[in-house]
DNA sequence: ACAGAATAGATGTATATACATATATTATAG
DNA sequence: CTATAATATATGTATATACATCTATTCTGT
């Protein structure tokens, strides 16, 4: 048992029925991270920034599939509370960003309840689906790559 | 060949994943639908609604997972453009939904393109990872579902 | 070397999303 | 029957998202 309770009708949209699991699923892990001051949105910029120190804003737009202006606003945020800090390159069009100090304790606290939320998934939805869902995930989130 | 190119690094987070997918997959849709006029988030509640007539905007947001702030700007924005109207209950704090005659017509305007839209995505997929995507948005669309 | 194209990022605006809270209405306890 | 609780929706505020456009910088063809 873990898939309990009321039946939601099927969306005939693919995209629909996506951004519906988006929101559940994110609703979900908001209120499981709401102590950590962190919105799943700024968690993820976070542990990513935590992987791969010192990455190009383009890149982490590419990488998270998120639009250049969208990205601004979030890092904007990020920088206020000094989580995260930016450099200009030698081309001086660029920035580079990476974690500060205070950047890497509030995501090393954040972890233990992050955990705790992907294993409370992984409970509710069962392995398996839990499995699938990550790999299309993955797969879907290259669906525009090569341009369009 | 379905999935052509360069390789998005995974997330550690299934809800960055996730909504990585979302906006991906969104992206898609939004360009392809673009000359609807309709976002997707409107097309889908036309949609939804032309499958229901009469429902609940409780109802609606429960279906959509939808918080019922978010739904009520939502509406608001379908109401003010006459694609959909409401009726007071006999309970006079609900509100029913329905389509107008105008937003029908810009429904059925859309449709053949979303339908491309569908089969696109579907080709881009390819059908077994476009079936997953179907099975799995669904389930992980119930996660929060009794409450938490 | 320089003009025009291309690229990186920021800003203005609009929609999407949800929490805290407020208002209106209905249900319920006593 | 009324005070209080519960329910349905709306409003204030903040973040998330992206398009159109702008500025700054770099690249490229001649």
């Amino acid at each position: 048992m873990s898939a309990p309770d009321l039946k939601l009708p099927e969306l005939p949209c693919a995209c629909a029925s996506l951004r519906r699991a988006a929101r559940a699923v994110s609703q979900f892990y908001e209120t499981e991270l709401a102590d950590t001051g962190l919105t799943i949105t700024q968690f993820t910029l976070l542990q990513v920034l935590s992987r791969t120190s010192e990455i190009r804003q383009r890149e982490l737009g590419e990488l998270l599939v998120m639009d250049s202006t969208t990205l601004t606003r979030t890092l904007r945020l990020l920088t206020a509370r000094k989580l995260i800090r930016k450099s200009v390159g030698e081309d001086r069009r660029e920035r580079y960003w990476a974690l500060t100090a205070t950047g890497l304790n509030a995501l090393e606290a954040a972890l233990p309840l992050w955990k705790r939320t992907q294993s409370r998934l992984k409970q509710n939805l069962g392995r398996e689906t839990y499995e699938q869902l990550r790999l299309v995930s993955q797969a879907a989130a290259e669906v525009g790559v090569g341009r369009a």
